[in-house]
DNA sequence: GATATGTTTTTTTTT
DNA sequence: AAAACATATC
C-alpha cells in the first residue's frame, strides 16, 4: 500500500480510493474530514488525474490553505499549486474575471463587502425619498442577500406573488423594495462592483447564459470536491450542479449535525437529497470520532439528540472516558470571565497546558469584552478572532478606498470615500452638485469630473489619481500603495495625530502596508509568474476575513472566538460560555423549530471542538446594551445529561475584586442563588416600571415659554424645562460661560445633563 | 465647510 | 457603554 494511504481506518480508506462517479461521505465531528479530503486528492494524483483538472471548493480561505498545505505534504512536491482550492467566494472571483465583461463588469470589478453594500443601499433609499427608520438598509441588504442567494434576480422577484405579498402584506409593509433591488443591481453594475452574493450569483448566470463558458469549465474541471456540503446555498448548489453536469464526479463531504448557516441562504436539504440528484451515489459514513473523550463525545450525542431532522448515525470513539465537563453558574458576566481565566491558570498549574491549548466560545462577539478583561488581569496572553475586522476600520477602508479607485474609476462608493480625505476643501456641496449633474447626465461621477470640472480642487485630485494610474502597469501593489499614501497626504495625517486613536490608526495604516509590501514579495514558483499588480491584490483582500493569516496557531496564546468561527478547529480546552435563554439560544431563534434546532447544532459545534476537557458556563445577568439584563439558563443546559456533568462550581469564590461571597468555596448548593429573583418577580417588577412610565402624563410645553440666567441656578431647585417638563436641579459644573446642570426630571426622563446656556430653564421653586 | 454637541442605535452568526 | 448618526453652531 502507499504511504499516503497508512493510518486510514476502513471506511476512510474506502472514500479515498473511490475514484469515479458520485460520492457522499457524511463526517461526523472529529472524524478525520480534512484527512479524508486531502488524501483523495492526493490519491487522484497519484492515478494520473491532472492538478489542473481538480477543484475543491471551500467555506473559508483558512480551510482551503490548510488543504492545499496537506495534499503538498502527502505528494511530496510542488504540484499541488496548480490544484484550484479555495473558497467559493474567491475562486469564482478569479472565474469571473475572465468573463466579467460578457456581464457587464469591468475585468478589475470592485468587491463589495457587507458594509460597502449597505451604503449603496442608504443612498438609493435616501435618493427615493424613504425613510430609512422603515427601509432600513441592514434589512434590505438582507433581503436581497436572500433573494440573490436563492438566485431570485430583480426581475424574478418583482414577478413573483409570494414574494410581492410578503413585501406588501403586513403591518410594515415595503412596496418599493422591488424598484430598490433594481436600483442596486443597476448601481453595482455601473459601479463596476459585485458584493459577495454576487459572486455566486453572477457567476451561475454567467454559466447559465454563455454555453461556451460552461463548456470550458465542465471540461476543465474533471473532479469536485466540496467541504461543508451541509453550508452550501442555493446557488452554490446550482453552479456545482451544473460545473459537474459532465463526469459527475462530484465528492460532497459534510455533517448535517453541523449546518449552521441557514442565516447565510444554507439549507441543509442540499446534503440530505444528495442521494436524489444523482445515480448511484456512493455514500460512506465516517463514524469513529478520533478528537474527543468518550465523555465529551457522549454530552454532544445527548445533546443533538434532541433535534427530530437529521441523519441517522452513531459517532463513537475509542478514546479514554477523560473527565467530566464542569458546568459553571456564575452571578454576572465579570464573574464568568473571572471564573474562566481562573480555570485556565488552575489548568495550566496542574496539568501543564500551555494558552494556546484553550479556546473560549462565545454566541456573539459582544461577549468578549468580560473575557479579556480578566485575561488581560491575570496576563495571560489572548487573541480575539473575527469582530470588528482589520479591514473595516476607517483607516484601513480610507486607504483601500484610494487603491480600488485607482484601478476601477467607474465606483462612486470609494470616490465618495475618499474625495476629502485628508480634507482638501471638496465638501458636501461640491460632491452633491456633481452627483446630482452625473445622475442627470446618466455619467459615473469620474466621467464627469475626468476633462476638468470647473472646481480647481477637484481638478487637482483627478489629476493625482490620474498619475497613480499611470504607476499600474509598470509598478507593482506595493509601489502604488506607497506612492498614494505618500502624495495624498493621507498617511502625514494620520501621523501627526498623537492621541491614543491617532497613534493605533497609524499603525493599523502601517500594517496594511506592510502586508501589501509580503503580496508582493512572495516569491515567484517556478514555471508560475505570479500577478503582483494592485489590481492582483485587490482581489485577494478583498476575501480575506482576519480570522486567516494572522498565523495565530503558531503563537501560545488563550483564543477567543464566535463558535461559527470555531468550526472546522479543535483545542484540547474548550469553554462554552454563555449559555442563557436568548443569548444562546439567541432570542432571533426562540420562536421555531428549525431556528432552535440551529441554535442546538451550534452547541453541538461547540462541544465538539474539545478534545480533553470542556467547560459549560452562564451568568444570572449580564450588561447588554449597557443595562444589566437577567437571564434563565439555557434550555441546552438541561439536555446534559447529568452523569456527565462535575458540578464543582457554582456562583464565584471569595476573592479580591469580586462582591460576592461564598461559604465554604464551592459547594453546588450555594445561597446566593435563591436571592436571584424569580422570573415571575421581575416580570412583575417590569409591568410595575412600565405602568409608571404610561401613568406620567405626556408634557406639553406651555406657549411663550422663557427661561432664566444660568447664573441663578442652584443645586436643589424646582425647575420646568420646555421639553422635559418639570424637576430638580442636582448637580451644577462648568465656568460661568459654560454651565451644566444635571436635573432628576422624574420617571418619564430620569436625570439629564442639561446645557443651561442653550437650553431655557425656568426656576419654579 | 468644519467642528461640537446631542441623539439614536447596536447584537446573532460570515464570505 | 460605545459607536454611529444627526443637528446646531461657529
Amino acid at each position: 500500500m502507499h504511504k499516503y494511504l497508512e493510518g486510514l481506518n476502513a471506511n476512510q480508506l474506502e472514500a479515498v480510493q473511490h475514484i469515479d462517479g458520485p460520492i457522499m461521505i457524511v463526517a461526523g465531528a472529529g472524524s478525520g474530514k480534512t484527512k479524508v479530503l486531502t488524501t483523495r486528492i492526493a490519491h487522484l494524483m497519484k492515478n494520473g488525474v491532472d492538478a489542473f483538472n481538480i477543484l475543491a471548493l471551500t467555506f473559508t480561505n483558512k480551510a482551503a490553505a490548510e488543504m492545499k498545505e496537506r495534499v503538498e505534504k502527502a505528494l511530496g512536491n510542488s504540484e499541488a499549486r496548480n490544484l484550484y482550492i479555495g473558497t467559493f467566494h474567491s475562486i469564482f472571483a478569479r472565474l469571473l474575471r475572465a468573463d466579467a465583461t460578457k456581464l457587464g463588469y469591468p475585468a478589475n470589478f470592485t468587491i463589495y463587502d457587507t458594509d460597502d453594500a449597505k451604503g449603496v443601499i442608504k443612498d438609493i433609499v435616501k435618493e427615493m425619498n424613504l425613510d430609512d427608520k422603515h427601509y432600513k438598509p441592514a434589512y434590505i441588504y438582507n433581503r436581497i442577500s436572500a433573494a440573490k442567494n436563492a438566485l431570485i434576480g430583480p426581475v424574478e422577484y418583482r414577478n413573483d406573488p409570494h414574494i410581492q405579498q410578503e413585501d406588501t402584506r403586513g403591518n410594515a409593509p415595503r412596496p418599493l423594495m422591488a424598484d430598490i433591488y433594481a436600483t442596486y443591481a443597476n448601481r453595482c453594475m455601473k459601479n463596476g462592483a459585485m458584493d459577495f452574493d454576487d459572486l455566486l450569483y453572477n457567476m451561475y448566470i454567467l454559466l447559465t447564459k454563455f454555453p461556451d463558458v460552461l463548456a470550458k469549465y465542465q471540461h476543465r474541471f474533471h473532479y469536485i470536491l466540496i467541504d461543508e456540503y451541509q453550508d452550501t446555498n442555493t446557488a452554490q448548489y446550482a453552479i456545482i450542479k451544473m460545473l459537474g453536469a459532465r463526469r459527475e464526479n462530484i465528492c460532497v463531504v459534510g455533517d448535517d449535525a453541523q449546518s449552521i448557516y441557514s442565516f447565510r441562504g444554507a439549507t441543509v436539504q442540499n446534503i440530505l437529497q444528495f442521494q436524489d440528484d444523482y445515480d448511484d451515489v456512493k455514500v460512506v459514513k465516517l463514524e469513529q470520532n478520533y478528537r474527543s473523550t468518550t465523555n465529551i463525545l457522549n454530552v454532544a450525542n445527548n445533546v443533538i439528540g434532541n433535534n427530530q431532522n437529521q441523519i441517522p448515525k452513531e459517532l463513537w470513539t475509542n478514546n479514554k472516558e477523560g473527565d467530566k465537563i464542569v458546568l459553571a453558574r456564575t452571578m454576572t458576566d465579570n464573574d464568568e470571565g473571572r471564573f474562566v481565566a481562573d480555570a485556565i491558570k488552575e489548568q495550566q498549574m496542574r496539568n501543564h497546558y500551555a494558552n494556546k491549548d484553550f479556546a473560549i466560545l462565545y454566541r456573539t462577539n459582544a461577549q468578549s469584552r468580560s473575557f479579556e478583561e480578566s485575561l488581560r488581569r491575570m496576563n495571560i496572553p489572548y487573541k480575539l478572532y473575527g469582530g470588528v475586522s482589520f479591514y473595516t476600520r476607517k483607516e484601513v477602508k480610507d486607504y483601500l478606498a484610494y487603491l480600488r479607485l485607482i484601478v476601477n474609476t467607474r465606483d462612486e462608493e470609494n470616490l465618495k470615500r475618499i474625495i476629502n480625505v485628508p480634507a482638501r476643501g471638496i465638501g458636501k456641496t461640491s460632491l452633491d452638485r456633481i452627483i446630482v449633474t452625473a445622475h442627470e447626465q446618466d455619467k459615473t461621477l469620474w466621467e464627469l469630473m475626468e476633462h476638468g470640472s470647473g472646481h480647481a480642487k477637484i481638478d487637482q485630485f483627478v489629476m493625482m489619481i490620474k498619475s497613480f494610474q499611470t504607476m499600474l502597469q509598470t509598478k507593482n501593489a506595493y509601489d502604488v500603495a506607497f506612492a498614494v499614501g505618500k502624495h495624498t497626504g493621507f498617511v502625514q495625517e494620520l501621523y501627526n495625530d498623537k492621541t491614543v486613536e491617532g497613534l493605533a490608526r497609524y499603525e493599523n495604516v502601517q500594517e496594511l502596508l506592510n502586508s501589501i509590501k509580503e503580496f508582493t514579495e512572495t516569491p515567484d514558483e517556478e514555471g508560475e509568474l505570479l500577478d503582483k499588480s494592485l489590481g492582483s491584490y485587490l482581489q485577494q483582500v478583498s476575501l480575506q476575513t482576519d480570522t486567516e493569516n494572522q498565523n495565530g496557531d503558531d503563537i501560545d496564546v488563550v483564543k477567543l472566538m464566535t463558535i461559527h468561527s470555531a468550526k472546522g478547529l479543535e483545542f484540547p480546552c474548550v469553554f462554552s460560555v454563555g449559555l442563557e435563554e436568548t443569548l444562546f439560544p439567541s432570542q432571533m431563534s426562540l420562536y421555531d423549530r428549525a431556528g432552535l434546532e440551529e441554535e442546538r447544532r451550534l452547541f453541538y459545534v461547540a462541544i465538539t471542538r474539545a478534545k480533553e476537557r470542556l467547560w459549560v458556563t452562564y451568568a444570572n445577568s449580564r450588561y447588554r446594551f449597557g443595562s444589566l439584563v437577567q437571564n434563565e439558563e439555557s434550555r441546552f443546559i438541561q439536555e446534559i445529561p447529568v452523569s456527565y456533568i462535575d458540578r464543582t462550581f457554582t456562583g464565584i469564590s471569595n476573592r479580591p475584586g469580586s462582591n460576592t461571597p461564598t461559604r465554604g468555596g464551592t459547594s453546588f448548593q450555594n445561597e446566593n442563588f435563591d436571592k436571584v429573583p424569580s422570573l415571575k418577580k421581575l416580570a412583575d417588577k417590569l409591568a410595575a416600571t412600565q405602568q409608571a412610565k404610561q401613568q406620567t402624563p405626556a408634557y406639553t410645553p406651555p406657549a411663550n415659554f422663557e427661561g432664566d440666567a444660568p447664573e441663578k441656578m442652584e443645586v436643589g431647585m424646582k425647575v420646568q424645562h420646555p421639553k422635559f417638563g418639570f424637576g430638580t436641579i442636582q448637580s451644577l459644573e462648568g465656568g460661568a460661560n459654560n454651565r451644566i446642570a444635571g436635573i432628576d426630571f422624574g420617571a418619564g426622563h430620569g436625570v439629564k445633563k442639561i446645557m443651561l446656556n442653550y437650553a431655557k430653564i425656568k426656576i419654579v421653586g
